[in-house]
DNA sequence: GCAAAAGTGTTGGAAATACACCCATGT
DNA sequence: ACATGGGTGTATTTCCAACACTTTTGC
């Protein structure tokens, strides 16, 4: 904004102070599409509607914004007081705002898509409303936010594909096999185990961690870990034109 | 949002309605990023700031939401208002939220990207404060509205090679030159010419019209248009893991 | 006939895919 | 010994990048 249509003569900003209060019958808030993985399936963190009206139902995590806190901060925020993590992938994805997607008047919300391993946080969940589902399993979400998890779930599903995301969701030692259930996982269809261990021992940004599962039923797998610092280095190449 | 942090009970709507009003001391604006495309350079449309702090200055075409439209409806109409164009390419790019980002006080602003047919709409340029800036030519933009630019201009350059957005830049009917031309002012680099041929025609979207340029000082090249229904029917295809 | 850009094919290398066998461990 | 999944290699195909000459038009 900053502009009025048709106006020659600069505003003062005491003027522009006074448009913006008088505008303010929006309220912000922000909510969080917390993605999980475990027994090989991709999950994601609700909590049951706190408003009568959706009794019953799930709902994202979210709060209003404070107006004294920076749009990211209250993103962090969220996740904090939900899951007590610092230091998660966060990533905003999209500002819903039709009229009349929330009942109690009008509420702008700013999306953001959250990957954490949820061994990590196992104690913040026991004793509350919040729950881990399967994402192939919600039905009947508070609000409109089927619709935000769906454009969350599919951001995540194309950016998984160009950046090492899905790491944040595994713990930091990991086989191939766990990496490739995560990915089938996220992208919902079965992958050729050679190739794609072909695939991540090409791009070299695998630490052979020179240790091996164990308890595992069968011949165990080597564990490795994500070399970050080598994958910042490397300058992202051109992919060409695709449609 | 739509929970508190720690709550047993249910919310009455009147109790999220008084939250929601109090909770009021953020203004929302959005901001469009126009793009166009003129003797072969990519543009983007500014207008002189309104406001006396910023005097001198160009920012991006914007305005305070209302709340009694829809957050996409406001992006159009700041586009109406402004290029007298309905139907034109835009898309939610992200929202910006910084504390200090305007000077009047806490306004955040959801931020679109736009494409539009420079052709199509000169009249309503002549008269007042708009004018098209080569993107390579910005300097000292108003408020934060160079990283505004910048992020809209790296999604453009991403979207472009992914999705058939371009088209919205050229008239209806295009030369391979064109779509080059097009393709190398928004990348930035140079590409091969019968490689770019090459791929183009392998997709085979483009409709050969069997028309030819007029006025050029050298052979003509062959008009085509594009073919969206048949883009439109085809099913993308999985990219691959790239990164 | 000359300048300027259109139009066109081939080739080599890289990457993706499809596919089958042996190996290490727990039971 | 056997069941389970780990680990590996090769042939085929597809895609991309590099590259040069002929054609058509305006002047």
């Amino acid at each position: 904004m900053e502009n009025e249509v048709k106006n020659p003569g600069f505003k003062t900003l005491q003027k522009i102070q006074s448009e913006v209060k008088s505008s303010n019958t929006i309220a912000l808030s922000v909510d969080c599409v917390i993605f999980g993985f475990d027994e090989n399936k991709l999950k994601v963190l609700l909590i049951r509607s706190d408003l009568k009206k959706y009794q019953g139902k799930w709902s994202l995590l979210g709060d209003l914004m404070r107006s004294e806190e920076d749009l990211d901060d209250a993103a962090y925020r969220i996740l904090k007081q939900r899951t007590g993590l610092n230091d998660v992938y966060l990533e905003q994805v999209h500002t819903f705002g039709k009229i009349n997607r929330h009942p109690a008047g009008r509420v702008i919300t700013v999306t953001y898509c959250s990957l954490i391993n949820i061994r990590h946080h196992k104690l913040n969940i026991l004793d509350n409303e919040l729950h881990w589902h399967d994402i192939d399993n919600l039905a009947d979400l508070a609000f409109d936010h089927q619709e935000i998890f769906d454009t969350c779930y599919t951001r995540l599903q194309k950016r998984v594909q160009e950046h090492p995301l899905g790491f944040n969701l595994l713990p930091k030692k990991f086989s191939l096999r766990d990496l490739q259930n995560l990915y089938e996982a996220i992208l919902g269809f079965k992958m050729d185990r050679r190739n794609f261990r072909k695939k991540f021992f090409t791009m070299d940004f695998l630490i052979d961690l020179k240790e091996i599962e164990q308890n595992v039923p069968h011949r165990p797998g080597k564990l490795y870990e994500f070399n970050y610092s080598k994958y910042e280095k490397r300058k992202k190449k051109w992919a060409g034109i695709d449609f």
